[in-house]
DNA sequence: TTTTAAATGATAGTATTACTATCTCATAAA
DNA sequence: TTTATGAGATAGTAATACTATCATTTAAAA
């Protein structure tokens, strides 16, 4: 496994700045480096949360960061690439997060608990990274994660590995559940199920309630255990 | 319950048409009344199934059905619409088709062993409706089928009721798992979960096989097991 | 310190998209 | 015969999704 994550790490000032390696298949200059590219990062995730993707557009963004549509091109050749970069960010930062959490953590039942928790609990923005704004991003990945690759040009974008990041916490996942169960058939499917349901579900219980079992109290600790009830009863032995 | 199906069978002929009754306000004029409004319905599943809703314009299919643009917004006031209504027509005729298998089974495993085949294996264009082809309009289900809800205005759509078919099948299985275990607690979150995997194995299997564990076959039949184990171990007394 | 390259800003322009409006004409029901 | 209804034809607009060019600032290299 390559480096993904890069720990800046300011012993002086006791901060922890994290910064997540991209595929570089994902930008046409690396937003990261750049004042004006750090602002397409953040602006683009306020933008997308408040009007939608669909509404989502270069000239808005634009004008809201004091730039020009030109400029925002010589980052991303368009918007839906934007919307790949953050969700594909987003899962890596997840990943790292799952490691994270799991670090000396032995017991596979524990670590599935761990990480049913970080999937379906509402995130705070962690201010380990500056110009992302995690809480608001994890909005943006419910609402419309799934756009980024229910597209004709899925195969393209995953030639170019786009999509490795969502694929690597799904293998991860898949081994925690062999090793709970080495048995069990499914794996890989069971890890997107419960990704999948993690965001679906909590979409639902804000947007369709009834269309989930949670709608009254809208509370996602109820996600969190209808995910594990569903994960446990799989997987047992 | 209303009467959402109306059979128009002509004994004569021996052929059943089913008509599937649509909310009013999916459309600005019903399509399935005139020549040309069930030509959009024929021409634009095409469309979005060859490539993509994104690329899906009126202009396109105006030019495809020797109409004009301004013919189509006579039915549809967007695109996204007709995408609701698309998906609000496969959801009745699949509740129908669901009703219709389960008819006079009592065994509540049968019947969700059934609906599971229903749900995800693929489908054959049954000709009982003349301008809707089945096979391409479950394609489209899967690749787009969630675009119609994820949107900034879920909620208004949702009061419309828009979304009344989907909702419908989706209480009609967690009914039947009810059936099946009166004491299971999550029906409804459980219900939808077989809906949106069926869907997103299915694509996941053709396009990130990778995320799966039936990428080398591409046998749906395995989507049908997994949907299977993953139910009856939850629900199971 | 000068040269050079990189990053950005400013401006312009195009094709397409997503509509709205209006007017005519054919047809078929009242 | 009148009158709605459905549909074709045409026009026009604002916004979207780009591409291209050139000037300027800034920062790194010589």
């Amino acid at each position: 496994m390559k480096a993904i994550w890069v720990y800046d790490l300011e012993i002086r000032s006791m901060e922890l700045h994290l910064q997540i390696k991209m595929n570089e298949k994902l930008f046409v200059r690396n937003p990261e480096q750049t004042e004006l590219g750090r602002k397409i990062i953040e602006f683009s995730i306020r933008l997308i949360h408040e009007n939608g993707f669909e509404a989502f557009t270069f000239k808005k963004l634009a004008e809201v960061i004091g730039s020009t549509e030109a400029g925002i091109y010589r980052y991303f050749e368009n918007k839906h690439r934007i919307l790949i970069y953050l969700t594909a960010w987003y899962w890596s930062w997840l990943e790292f997060r799952v490691t994270f959490h799991l670090n000396n953590v032995s017991d596979p039942s524990i670590k599935l608990k761990k990480l049913i928790q970080l999937l379906a609990a509402n995130v705070v923005d962690d201010d380990s990274t500056l110009y992302v704004d995690e809480s608001l991003l994890h909005q943006i990945v419910i609402a419309e994660g799934s756009k980024a690759y229910l597209t004709k040009h899925v195969s393209e974008d995953n030639k170019d590995r786009l999509f490795k990041p969502y694929k690597d916490l799904c293998s991860l996942i898949a081994g925690i559940i062999l090793e709970y169960n080495p048995a069990y058939t499914h794996p890989r499917s069971l890890a997107t199920t419960i990704i999948e349901m993690a965001n679906l579900q909590m979409f639902f219980m804000h947007h369709l309630p009834s269309l989930t079992d949670f709608g009254q109290s809208k509370d996602e600790q109820l996600v969190v255990e209808f995910l594990e009830d569903l994960v446990f009863c799989s997987i047992r032995k």
